[in-house]
DNA sequence: CTGAAAGCGCTAACAC
DNA sequence: GTGTTAGCGCTTTCAG
């Protein structure tokens, strides 16, 4: 490849070169390269180190700078899956480019929720002295902080812990329950139909409560025999599309995109149309199904992206944070042809 | 700026401190805490050490130890793409997991595919001293190099550049080919119709070429009228139907699991049931479509997580790659009730 | 068996 | 304006 050996991890070239070549010190490098404020250097200097620096392409060690300087760039990122869920990957794509942003480098840990890889993960964070760290999970839920966090700072994405002092952000669960409601409302519907998930969760709790809201702003009265509990993916809306019609809802809030994809299957095999028949709002914008469904579903976005970003800003001080509750992320509704 | 907040962030305790809580010298501790082979310590010492660091609750600074020795334990990977296809992610995950388990611990960029972008992650990556980088896609495909990326080890996963000379890891389109046409072969049918797609890609004609080898090896002719063209996502397996029904096949090797999602859309619009009247192959084992489809899909797993793993192992030089040829990597036929 | 001392590459006073 | 000189926290000869 070349004269040099590159690629073990340390280059060769060093600031001292540089300061040789340049004929200066290597304060003087070390100067001109970080443009430094109130250093004083003379043109000729200065450019004489540029050419010395494009000549021998030097490179700074970064670590060298962050041991010296005792402060690293360095912000850890736990998740429990990064990938387990589709969208999770948002969470670090938002964080990443925050980070970047901001000059800081993410060091990214997957632990498949097992405890001892989590402590392991959180130590090898520490030991290469991240500024702090972001632990979230792939859906929004209650965690119980783990200790080994204490040790840095630290903010919860995607996930809080209530009385733990730590800042959190999440999604606006119930604004994104009104918001689907609000869109079914506003296209004409009045009786609207909810299924929600099964299981417990600030999903299940917070998004019911926006539908609540929104009927109540809309004056019309809650009915409760208009709610559906049914499993969380596809299968739990398939299963509940002779509920759906037996209630004589003209539209449907699902828990879930998957879950409005199972509707459609069933919809469809009992020969209704969407929207005509009946409209559904599905929640989460998942990509591979949301825009590709017949008719394309109009939906509400789980800010997966906007997670991970405004948890660095809050970890770097940049947007201010609250320990005692979290910080809601809106969940824009997505309108698509399904209403 | 955050002076104020001491126990943070970075660690006070250094091995200075250990050393002396322990009366012994800093050389000592170091020997202890590395275990290091040839070091001869007393065990009365080593035990003084040993409740030193529990007692000052003593972490290494890792990057002071990186420095010293030359030598980094961090490994990159950009990403063009870190989710903008679901299942990309898993290729971190993969890659995660293995540097991990290697001792190794991964900085992770996201490019977007912007040019500017991905130049200054390989920098960043390079000033880190990065033992190598992994340059992954979201999509397999032919890329052309980043000269920066001569400038250290790297391979190339889920991509490959013919005449780079680096190595690369990617999926075996061609036996994916064949293991979906041969499942729908063993179940009896002969007359298999495949909807590629329209987008040249290492895809389009590697699953062709096994679909082909497949029959071949079946002793069928390839019939040219069988295969038809389709764009790569649900819209497309949808409009595809009346020709695949047309075609007078019993079964559809579909492209992916968006076109076999789109078929399936089609086919029972046209009152046909899956796979009684007709089996349908997908490709990709996407998560949040496949296994939920009514019924649940048959197709082939793209490895990205092995694809992701795989890499880091060449890189570290713990599996053996050539870098004229890109290392294939299986696609296993994954079956559910499609066929 | 253990300690002193010389760096690793860079930054930050403080001289000159 | 620019160079000298201490470190940053740790590893690693090399004496004793």
């Amino acid at each position: 490849m070349s004269t040099l050996e590159p690629g073990r991890g340390t280059h060769v070239v060093t600031m001292r070169d540089v300061a040789k070549a340049a004929g200066v010190s290597v304060a003087t490098v070390s100067n001109v390269i970080n443009d430094k404020p109130g250093a004083r250097i003379g043109d000729e200097a200065r450019q004489r180190v540029h050419n010395a620096v494009a000549e021998l392409a030097y490179r700074p060690n970064m670590l060298a700078k962050t041991l010296s300087q005792g402060t690293s760039r360095f912000i850890g990122l736990v998740a429990d899956a990064i990938a387990t869920t589709p969208f999770a990957g948002q969470i670090i794509h938002g964080a990443q480019d925050e980070a970047w942003k901001n000059g800081y480098v993410l060091l990214v840990a997957n632990t498949d929720g097992n405890q001892a890889a989590e402590d392991e993960a959180i130590a090898m964070m520490l030991e290469h002295q991240v500024q702090g760290i972001l632990y979230s999970t792939w859906y929004h839920r209650e965690i119980t902080v783990p200790p080994m966090l204490q040790q840095t700072d630290a903010v919860l994405v995607d996930c809080f812990a209530s009385g733990s002092g730590l800042a959190s952000v999440v999604p606006d669960e119930e604004q994104g329950g009104r918001s689907a409601t609000e869109g079914l409302l506003a296209a004409g519907h009045r009786r609207i139909a909810f299924i929600n998930t099964t299981t417990p969760s600030p999903a299940q709790s917070g998004r019911l409560a926006g539908y609540r809201a929104a009927l109540d702003a809309a004056g019309i009265d809650f009915d409760e025999s208009l709610v559906f509990l049914a499993t969380p993916e596809q299968e739990g809306g398939f299963v509940s599309t002779t509920d759906i019609i037996a209630s004589g809802a003209s539209a449907v809030f699902c828990h879930n995109d998957r879950v409005a994809m199972g509707l459609y299957d069933g919809l469809r095999e009992k020969g209704l149309r969407i929207p005509e028949d009946m409209a559904v709002m599905g929640f989460d914008n998942q990509d591979v199904i949301a825009a590709h469904l017949r008719p394309p579903l109009s939906t509400v976005a789980l800010p997966h992206y906007e997670l991970g970003a405004a948890g660095v800003r809050m970890l770097l001080g940049l947007e201010s944070s609250s320990g005692a509750v979290p910080t809601l992320i809106a969940c824009p509704p997505i309108l698509r042809h399904s209403i």
